[in-house]
DNA sequence: TTGAAAGCGCTAACAA
DNA sequence: TTGTTAGCGCTTTCAA
């Protein structure tokens, strides 16, 4: 009678032990699973679950435990993150998502996340929005799919569709959305501003100027708000973080005007941007005209002249915005913060 | 008669259908799964499974696809992917190993590949490696714990053990490792050297030297060899791709052989390094010496002098790396790719 | 302390 | 063309 399909633990014509169990078992060497371990130990795979469980130990007796450990490290035995997943309903990653991953405070600010994260176990999923509201709102959607278990977000605006009704733990970096509940880690741009103010009236500045970047975010928003707080100087809104447009406002602030003697600007690039203007107006920095930047990005204590500006700690940022949605993840209370930035003078600014 | 626990299809004493199948369902608004997508459109499971695969159209009636697909858009149905993801042995996910997203060249590495895998439908883990081999090893064996599909690794050195017996689709991008087979993406390093030698002779420049960066990693061996291979000129090992390396090893090179008119940095923080040099000896550039960097990295362009330097397109290194993933996912044939490498000539050279 | 059994949500093979 | 069945690898009751 010719052997039929694999019957359990019987042995076929040809003398041929079926180790295989009742189904056909993998036929080649993927990934070891659960069952091998189990096998190797000699006790069943629930009870080696249990035995790698770090979580909850002492539910099984410690010789069973040091078989199973043994077995499973010669093996080289890694869960299956799909299987675990699917069980018990947790995938082990969290959204990272960000405006532009070119922009220079970015990095180290994702850097910091990654490292508080991976150390908890997570993995980051990356998602650049190229500072494109409804790319941040699909991506957002995208996470959401992959069963993200949490969200670090710094958005393009201040108003963001994808943030709406987000129904899965997140925390903003960075930049803050208008009127949501979302906890937000931040530096603490007024006092930045109010630093930076400051050290030009210690100069002996009366006349100081803002140049902000666009009214779009919050950043600029926060900061502009504390310059009006602090002083009655003008403010000309530029239409990007770049150097273009910081040219551009700065040469209309110069132009409308004429008497300021610094500027505040929106942020460093900006802060470069009023440097061309300066020049293009026949003026120098810092002899007629100081300035202050904003965030500290690499190579502003390298360009000519070396820029004073308040010095952003993105990193830390970073990871303590991990830090908060990793306390969200575990519903304890966790709330806003905000980061102390810090002046770093160098020789943009002078005595007028 | 108490109506004991649910007896499926039946009608209770109370009057209430049980719509319940056989088992209890989730006892509330979790995620839509497949199943109430195939109840809503009136099908099998199996059905609306593949009625919404893209992959495969055709298997099922134009109606009844219709009506799968409406159910799943009304009920919000995204499909589980770690129940997909145990069935179909399919991550969704490749890990992408950088040595440390801050050095201002990995961004745009990090953004081109980004773009390219989730318009491929493949979400980005990061992993940031801080230059170190022993956590580089330890994040891809956590990347290859979760199961990714394919890794792109900048690895940290050019001995990298933790890619010694990588068995999962990998590609190399910007920097190389010794004697392996694994496809690197990066820049056309001798064609850059080249170009800046040429500039450099163009100018009338007799005395060339050259800068590098640590010796190893692949793209300082690259460059020196392609210096080696044109010139007689000094070259001295860097410690490091830093401002400070880059000044002493400039201002040995600058000692040992002072009739040098110009330096070829091996990157662009190195080629930094070398103007702190250049001054320290009471020199100036390009007066005095011309410096070339590498890389073009953002504000080069804005410290004094503006530096000449070879743009390395290191988006187009991301994206092509990216590709060249995919294709080896689908076990295409694809090797390495050299991307051209060019010339910006701004300030910092000049006749000698 | 351990084993048995069930099932997470999905898709592939087979049957109708 | 659609339904049935089984099982991916794991964890979690429940029972022994």
């Amino acid at each position: 009678m010719p052997s039929t399909s694999s019957t359990a633990g019987k042995t076929s014509s040809d003398g041929l032990e079926f180790a295989q169990p009742i189904a056909q078992r993998r036929n080649f060497p993927l990934a070891p699973t659960l069952r091998d371990v189990a096998a190797r130990a000699g006790v069943h795979p629930a009870t080696a679950s249990r035995a790698l469980d770090p979580a909850r130990p002492g539910r099984v007796a410690p010789a069973t435990v040091r078989r199973v450990r043994a077995a499973a490290v010669t093996l080289g035995y890694r869960p299956d993150p799909a299987a675990r997943s699917l069980r018990t309903r947790r995938s082990g990653i969290v959204g990272v998502v960000v405006p532009d991953l070119t922009n220079p405070v970015v990095p180290p600010i994702v850097r910091g996340i990654e490292r508080i994260l991976w150390r908890a176990g997570l993995a980051c999923v990356l998602a650049d929005t190229g500072e494109d509201l409804q790319r941040e709102a699909e991506l957002i959607g995208e996470l959401r799919a992959r069963r993200c278990e949490g969200l670090i977000v710094a958005p393009a605006a201040r108003s963001s569709p994808g943030l709406d009704s987000i129904d899965i733990p997140t925390v903003l970096v960075l930049r803050g959305i208008d009127g949501g509940t979302l906890p937000l880690v931040a530096a603490n741009d007024e006092r930045g501003v109010r630093a930076a103010v400051a050290h030009l009236r210690g100069l002996g500045h009366k006349r100081i100027g803002h140049v902000t970047g666009p009214p779009s975010m919050s950043t600029t928003v926060r900061r502009l708000r504390a310059f009006q707080a602090l002083t009655d100087g003008p403010a000309v809104l530029g239409e990007a973080f770049t150097v273009d447009a910081g040219a551009l406002a700065a040469a209309r602030l110069l132009r409308r005007h004429p008497g300021t003697t610094a500027i505040i600007a929106g942020c460093d690039t900006v802060a470069l941007g009023c440097y061309v203007a300066i020049s293009a107006a026949a003026l120098r920095c810092p002899d007629d005209v100081s300035v202050v930047g904003f965030n500290d990005i690499p190579l502003v204590d390298k360009v000519q002249p070396p820029l004073t500006t308040v010095a952003v700690p993105h990193y830390d940022l970073g990871q303590q915005a991990a830090r908060t949605l990793l306390a969200r993840m575990r519903r304890d209370p966790a709330g806003s913060a905000l980061l102390p930035a810090r002046l770093v003078v160098r020789d943009s600014t002078r005595a007028p």
